[in-house]
DNA sequence: TATGAATGAGCCTTCATTCAT
DNA sequence: GATGAATGAAGGCTCATTCAT
């Protein structure tokens, strides 16, 4: 029902207001109380209709909710690529994908929570054209990753769907107490300390251990070569002694 | 179990046996059907006792599914810690936890759905015990952070918090379609993936320092090497000394 | 009335229609069983509505027991002071306001018990129309006594308030055990004796003054008449000049 | 079974103290939260006991509820009599009643508001001992005025039910407001105007309007008598002119 | 005598959804 | 297309009372 959006065009005006002034509402009334606690009634009183009014246009109050979501992850995907388009180097990309998501985040909350709370996890959702949207959304994600690997930038062994679960898995969690409303969101500081991470992962790096073992070996062979031949032109070594 | 259906049978029983039942009940009840959709008398059904029963014992439904979800994190940090002091080193302990974080979802996977879907991002949950559990649950990691970074082997500039998030985070990501039964779980090989992941980041490495040292060493043998003969034929190899 | 036994059978009715078929079959059911033990579902079935459609124009039980009461206040309002117009002589008009409040009793025992048990005495009456209709109702007596007391027929002494406790009061004690079912009600005589109490008190007139002022002139009468012709018989009797 | 207070003298003791106990908690309870919303519970609670233990002592909730309130009665009557015996004269001991009434209400108005909402217009009471112990009560009054009426000082014409229906219905009206904490109790004051009003009623005395004709009357026979003799003697009276 | 665990019957209420107008 | 009255199922929860221990 919802899916149909507008098939006789003479019509399609005032239908897609009326549709505009529900989900409006509906985004309001979700928004504020959840979707459990949420009534037709008030959605409807909302948007100037009656409750049955809205049942011509929605097939039923979680179809409506699941348009509302639509809309949103509409919106955020909208601009998404083109934007990305003007991002250079993985680096950069990561974090603008990273911090754009945290973003939309900061900038709908409420959206965020119903999307969390109420659809994700239900047994509908894969099925769902919201699913598909925000698979697309994710795939812009994929494809940085799949071509910093072809660009030999990644490490070739990584499980690419694994590092979108850690980054937006890592998101998610993150802004959990924001969304709780327990405590702010810094989209900034996070975007930027979550590319590092990823990017960098948490190990300080050690002197390559490996490589002093070459050195000092290396070092043997330079003081066999002075021996047979001692230093007089420009390079410093430190040498043992005699 | 239902074999009390005499009239006024009592079973007097020892107050924690009938909470046994009582929530062997609910967690089964709760698991198949979801908090919702769950119905007091189908656990109390189960549990072999009247509705009000259950009343005596929790204040109401949300109760018991908390008081059941209690019991699993209960579960789940009776022997963490002990099993932890058994795995030495930090990249050890950081697949311990991630492994053993996968493997209780695994285990588990109905509480877990619950726990997600119906407890976490719900108000009353901050202020419940089970808050004080997960926090508990979460702090050992937190406690390995801390320990690696005092011990220099994690960089000093990280965000113990969010490497925590992105832990916790990317497993709940990486498992939501095994949660939602729509794929499987692979416990051994994510928790290898994700430590790896976490710990040296996604980035490959650039030709690491100890390459660098080589080569330059390998230019000096090569001038070594052009002082006791000249440079005459094609092909270059490290021979051993003398 | 119970004729709408078919599945999903609708029977749209005029809103004003409908409250009075339920509020029938309230008045009915709260009447015969009193508030507690009347139940929703009952009542529904006697107004041959669903319990829902109920809480489409009542809040709640008690709302719906607040109405029907209401709906007895006003029609006693109604036609009240036109009545009361058409009784002349503050004791005439006593009388009425007695004689109306006892018929209203006898005529509706069912109504009355409820208001008595369930509704006065209760903390949101005070909040309630009921008591704004209550007062409107007494207020009518209030006129009478003050009207009275404004042409100098009543006691100027008096607090009206408490002559319309002692009034309503009274009624209200004297009725229990007709409202109890233990009992029978006069109304015109209890009317007619109420009146007579509050209007003249119950403590036998001492020897009116009208009666001391014949004396004393039958006394000066005998005085004259001893002047006219000394005492020598030994009766005494009034007679006639000449 | 609360009536059959002590049977086996050995242990009345230890009895006698547990339902004092019950029954103090009990009244805290019921004067608190009214007889439905107060919990056997509760009062078992209150009282140091468990539920079970106050079934030994009284046959159900209600049952406790009309013991509390005839320990009440009881304490209401048990000097009551003895206290009128220092009243005399009709006039003082009326008021005297009527005083007592308004004290112990002010004093009790918790009690007394359990004793108007739950008890008083149950089909239960009239069975009770409570009934009997308040008709004990009322009369006291009820002798009074018949002895005011033998004495000649009371109307004999009155119904002595409705007078005392007049009285403690006037009370009870008039206290309700007090009782529902919505204004206060002036015991002195009240007690003085209802004695007041129920002994002389409500209308101003008029001057007898048939003894100024009386008057009138004789004044002319007067007038008659001293055109034949004179004044001369010592008695004065109001002449006319000529 | 005291305990206190267990009983168990019901009712009010909600609200998404339908469909006659 | 819009209306909005009516549906109707479903379930959490209470608490006085009982009775085995």
């Amino acid at each position: 029902m919802s899916e149909a959006a507008g098939k006789r065009s003479f019509s399609r005006r005032p239908r897609a207001e009326r549709m505009e002034q529900i989900e409006a509402a509906a985004r309001d009334v979700f928004s504020r109380n959840g979707f459990a606690a949420a009534s037709i009634s008030e959605i409807a009183a909302g948007a100037g209709v009656v409750e049955g009014t809205i049942y011509k246009y929605y097939e039923n109050k979680r179809d409506l909710l699941l348009t509302v979501l639509q809309r949103w992850y509409e919106s955020m995907i909208a601009d998404y690529v083109d934007q990305l388009a003007g991002v250079a180097g993985l680096r950069n990309r990561l974090r603008f994908v990273i911090w754009r998501h945290l973003k939309s985040i900061k900038d709908n909350p409420d959206l965020c929570r119903l999307f969390y709370a109420e659809v994700r996890g239900s047994d509908d959702y894969y099925e769902s054209t919201l699913y598909r949207l925000n698979r697309e959304y994710t795939n812009v994600l994929m494809r940085i990753l799949r071509d910093g690997m072809a660009a030999g930038e990644l490490r070739p062994d990584l499980s690419i769907a694994l590092v979108r679960d850690m980054i937006f898995g890592g998101i998610e969690h993150h802004v959990a107490t924001f969304l709780a409303r327990r405590g702010e969101l810094d989209v900034e500081r996070a975007a930027e300390q979550l590319t590092d991470m990823v990017m960098a992962g948490i190990v300080q790096p050690p002197p390559a251990p490996a490589s002093l073992g070459l050195e000092a070996a290396v070092r043997r062979l330079e003081r066999v070569a002075e021996r047979l031949d001692p230093p007089a032109r420009g390079e410093q070594q430190d040498t043992g002694p005699c």
